[in-house]
RNA sequence: CGGGCUGUGGCGCAGCUUGGUAGCGCGCUUGACUGGGGGUCAAGAGGUCCCGGGUUCAAAUCCCGGCAGCCCGACCA
């Protein structure tokens, strides 16, 4: 079990995943290196994101790391939002800048400067545009992948004619994007809501977020989409002559998900042993542990493997036999892999194989030849055994409550509903006091709730990472 | 910017109170025995004890001054 604050992340976290590794010379601090497995694990996670955002229609473009200070400084809110977590560039070949350049915390700044060139015409409507780039926030606090002062994301802007389009877009991608991958592929439930306006984005109108209980009862927020108005639309120009031919400002959004996840995912999932992936997400699915290569054991292993690969699984065969087996297989535990069959002479002997599931440990003998039609069957009961054990774990840890001084006492532990109406903006405040933030509003039902409804709404409220 | 703490082989640490030959675990090298949960034994390699000054016959240890990092609050994908 991670215990909270402590955890930033168990030594077998670091040893797998990623680690604030240090360069010749000096780090600079709350930066890390992403170690291959965990890089394998984000192009996973990409890979999934990526082809639903093509699905909801928007398409990739790349846009400069270095944004001239002044576009920043152009949207009000944005800029004060951001300005002391800048990383400013003063010198460059050699001489100091005529005006410095900050390196982007996002880009909405220097994508939208674009925008206004290619927006003319309503027929250039919705633009829908995505980013996979890193970017660089100077925090106070930094956090090993949760909140690190470099990170790799995905960022989405779009530009639309009218509000409720955007308002749509932005809902579309926390549904049908951030949502599906978060619960559907990563197996992690989450609380999707809206954020208060005490925690919205800076520049946005309203931020829509999707909210996860770790494993110690904190939350963590996974992914964001914004509704930025028109105010970026104003301070760069975004204008369209519309169908009846007068001159129009876009609604926009902007959307975007990063390596927090991986850190998510290790949270959410892990435990004393390691990691643990839901089957999805594993970039390794099954792993095929030849004990000793004796008997036909090696053989009977990479017949499995090619059998499984065969089938699209993503299987691998550990022939290490050189190397000890125990400390084989604590290495596969540590990577999360979800199945693990050991092939060795006793098993052959008994004419099977051991198959031992990650998630609960469990191990059957089976023969050689079900191995095949079993595996996809596991993984899939691995898939939605982890989804229910964190969202049950969740529950458990939801109390419903009716005052502020409740909910204080009850986010200690894990997540409050409480009712906005009988919280409020004061409430918030007095809970914000003791580490204590609202995560999101949501309807009685869950529901989303819409800007100015929020007299019927539960804010959940918890501490955060 | 406030409050606490730590700098000692590659990594993690003990030693400091009460000065006296620099230690342990992990890792690494070599060999043997092992081999179904990070194996055992043996032999090795590896350190300006953060930096500078002071006290002393003698400083990792005591004193002064720096520097660096970590943790707790304000920031956040």
């Amino acid at each position: 079990m991670l215990t909270p604050r402590s955890v930033d992340f168990p030594k077998w976290y670091q040893d797998v995943v990623a680690k604030a590794e240090l360069a010749e010379g000096g780090p600079v601090r709350g930066t890390q290196v992403i170690r291959p497995y965990g890089y394998a694990i984000w192009e996973r996670i990409q890979a999934e994101l990526d082809s639903r955002i093509k699905a909801a229609g928007a398409k990739n473009a790349y846009f400069p790391l270095l944004i001239p200070q002044s576009y920043l400084i152009r949207e009000a809110d944005h800029v004060e939002g951001f300005s002391p977590e800048l990383a400013v560039v003063t010198h460059g070949g050699g001489k100091a800048l005529e005006e410095p350049v900050v390196i982007r915390p996002t880009s909405e700044t220097i994508i939208n400067a674009y925008f206004s060139k290619w927006v003319n015409s309503y027929r250039d409507l919705p633009l829908l545009i995505n980013q996979w780039c890193n970017v660089v926030r100077w925090e106070m606090r930094p956090r090993l992948l949760l909140r690190s002062t470099e990170f790799l994301w995905q960022e989405g802007h779009t530009a639309h004619a009218t509000e409720a389009e955007a308002r749509a877009y932005a809902l579309r991608i926390l549904a049908e994007v951030y949502r599906e991958v978060m619960v559907d592929v990563l197996g992690i439930p989450v609380l999707v809501g809206r954020k208060t306006e005490r925690e919205r984005f800076p520049g946005a109108t309203t931020t829509w977020t999707c909210e996860a209980m770790m494993s110690d009862g904190k939350a963590l927020q996974m992914g964001t989409s914004h509704e930025l108005g028109q105010g970026f639309a104003r301070a760069f120009g975004i204008e369209f002559s519309s169908e009846a031919g007068t001159s129009e400002l876009v609604w926009q959004t902007s959307w975007g998900v990063s390596t927090r996840l991986l850190g998510a995912l290790i949270m959410a999932h892990g435990d004393d042993a390691g990691l643990r992936l839901a089957p999805r997400i594993a970039p390794v699915q099954v792993v095929v542990v030849v004990v000793r290569d004796e008997d036909g054991a090696g053989p009977v292993a990479s017949e499995l493997v090619s059998s499984l690969v065969g089938a699209g699984v993503r299987a691998e065969a550990d022939v290490r036999v050189e190397s000890s087996y125990g400390r084989r297989i604590t290495e596969w535990e540590l990577k999360g892999v979800p199945l693990r069959i050991e092939v060795g002479p006793r098993d052959l002997a008994s004419g099977t194989v051991a198959v031992v599931r990650r998630d609960s440990g469990e191990k059957l003998a089976l023969a050689p030849g079900a191995v095949c039609s079993a595996v996809p069957r596991l993984l899939d009961e691995i898939q939605s055994a982890m989804l229910s054990g964190a969202l049950s774990a969740r529950e458990a840890g939801t109390a419903d409550v009716a005052s502020v001084a409740e909910a204080a006492e009850a986010a200690q532990s894990g997540f409050a509903r409480i009712a906005w109406r009988v919280l409020g903006v004061d409430g918030e405040a007095s809970l914000l006091r003791d580490g204590v933030s609202v995560r999101c509003l949501v309807g009685q039902d869950g529901a989303l709730v819409a800007l100015g409804a929020e007299d019927d709404a539960v804010a959940v409220v918890a501490r955060a990472y």
